[in-house]
DNA sequence: ACAATATAGGTGTTATGTACACCTAATCGC
DNA sequence: GCGATTAGGTGTACATAACACCTATATTGT
């Protein structure tokens, strides 16, 4: 829909900064990096998204911290607060059991996300049909 | 987040039907079929979206018919009523040259995706490292 | 002749998610 | 003491999806 011309990327890499509000997938990224880590917070995490994310975009910081919430909210991580070391206290959060499973299913409906993107990809170069070009 | 329970597939296929509101991915579908198909109108399209959809969602007609008005509104598609033939008048849609430009930038960007969801898939099901497994 | 169904194209409203701007507070380095 | 870094947010507007509901024109069955 391209509302903006891309700040980060330029218009000639094709990143889907342009495409509209696309959906950023914060939320499966966010439990990944919850099962890699065993436990983390939320400034950590904000930083790691940047090797993580699934679009080009940075994932914004105020996003994250209102999906860890709901993730909290959901039972799907918990969260204590962490006074001891260096630097403000830190929210920390763990993986529950039921979001090690939330995940697995994370996995499923991108695994098949994925497949349906690469077949749209193919479809999408191939030359158009005589009877198409006949009725554009 | 699995706001209710998924009625098309049951609780156990791994739908995204329970993942909230994900994105549809309406936009480059329709722009897709019109390659396809040539030209095309909206109750034509609800049908074929069926089966190319990229998510397993039905998409949602009232969804498709605005997602139609704003694409002829950013120019990448052009309409006119067809009052000959049988049934009601239809509003049909054909692809412009920059709705094709289009489409091919949605192939990069969902190319790209596809491969990250790949990755994320794999690093998803890979076992948990020795020190995540300590920091839980 | 008339009712039910299929075809066709919508609108209204709410919920969810993203984008961008802005804020508070503790600690660290100098 | 003071600016930078670390840490965790909030406010608000906009984009998209979900669900419910509506209008009108043919076609088909009885």
């Amino acid at each position: 829909m391209r509302k903006r011309i891309c700040a980060r990327h330029g218009k000639d890499y094709p990143c889907s900064c342009g495409m509209g509000n696309l959906y950023r997938f914060v939320e499966p990224v966010v439990l990944l990096l919850l099962k890699m880590k065993g436990k983390t917070y939320g400034y950590d995490l904000s930083a790691a998204l940047e090797g993580h994310a699934l679009t080009d975009t940075t994932i914004e910081k105020g996003v994250l911290y209102r999906t860890l919430r709901r993730l909290e909210t959901n039972g799907n991580v918990k969260s204590e607060w962490e006074t001891e070391g260096r630097g403000p206290a830190r929210r920390v959060y763990r993986l529950t059991r039921q979001g090690e499973q939330h995940l697995e299913e994370w996995a499923a409906v991108l695994e098949h996300l994925s497949k349906s993107m690469t077949r749209f990809v193919r479809d999408a170069r191939k030359p158009v049909t005589s009877k198409a070009r006949a009725d554009r």
